[in-house]
DNA sequence: CGTGAAATATGTATCGT
DNA sequence: ACGATACATATTTCACG
């Protein structure tokens, strides 16, 4: 079943990297011929290594773009109300990732706002009405020194 | 200079969403003809709009992975100093992102390895062995609930 | 920016190893 | 089971209006 050979996690390295190589170029960085590839990329996909592929919006060119580092500390730990929380997130655009941690912490949210007037609306509508949410902590950034999306494969 | 219009927001938009759909596709959606419609992606990835196209990899796929959330805490405020670890988490790639934020901690490196052997050998090469990390305090996850990478286009 | 045509690429079928 | 060749379909890309 879970069985990738060096072709295939070459391919995902390449795709990672730059997904707007043609299957042809791909064929050829791989040594494969193009629907031999192709299949192997089709492959890939449906049976989900390959997630999607996006285009990265560089942020800074769109306008002035606040990141912010949400530690957040839940009442009690409680699997239901953690699903639900996860839920009001993955239901919330301006919060683009959720860490769920071990430790004193229980969720870390990365969240992109263009100013602080949109994160304290944020705040209102998500943390300090959840009655779940004991407390939480914002680091706030106005430098995001690195992003990258591709996975190590050895 | 910075003058994105509704048609250029919706190329984004749909873009970021899954970067595979065909110029042709995307055209019909954003309501041009495919030669118009390939213009503006072009000049949009040469301005830097995009500033690139990548296939995401799900993580779990590929066998057990850890994300952590690390907090680092440097000795003193120095750019010089700062600058210089920004580029040693440039080149090491299981740091994935860096955001330099305001107040007591002066980084959130978001960190993917395999198991926590391979985090301490990471810590004892970045962290430990750099006089100017006064201290970090690491979050250990083994649940990313959300990644989106997406930036929203109002 | 749109139309139409040429150059490329993708995708399918078939064969061979 | 997997890859290669050849062929059909679709897309990209250029020239022109």
């Amino acid at each position: 079943m879970n069985a990738l050979d060096r072709i295939d996690r070459n391919i995902l390295m390449q795709l990672q990297q730059d997904s707007r190589l043609t299957n042809v170029q791909l064929a050829a960085q791989v040594g494969l011929s193009p629907p031999a590839c192709l299949k192997r990329v089709k492959r890939l996909t449906e049976e989900g290594y390959i997630s999607r592929q996006v285009a990265l919006v560089a942020p800074h060119k769109l306008g002035p773009m606040l990141h912010m580092v949400v530690e957040v500390f839940m009442e009690r730990d409680h699997k239901q109300l953690f699903q639900e929380f996860v839920k009001s997130i993955q239901a919330t655009p301006e919060i683009k990732q959720c860490y769920q941690v071990t430790g004193e912490v229980d969720f870390v949210l990365i969240v992109m706002v263009r100013d602080m007037e949109a994160y304290e609306k944020l705040c209102d509508r998500l943390l300090y009405s959840n009655p779940n949410v004991r407390k939480f902590r914002t680091l706030i950034s106005m430098k995001r020194d690195k992003f990258e999306t591709a996975i190590e494969l050895e």
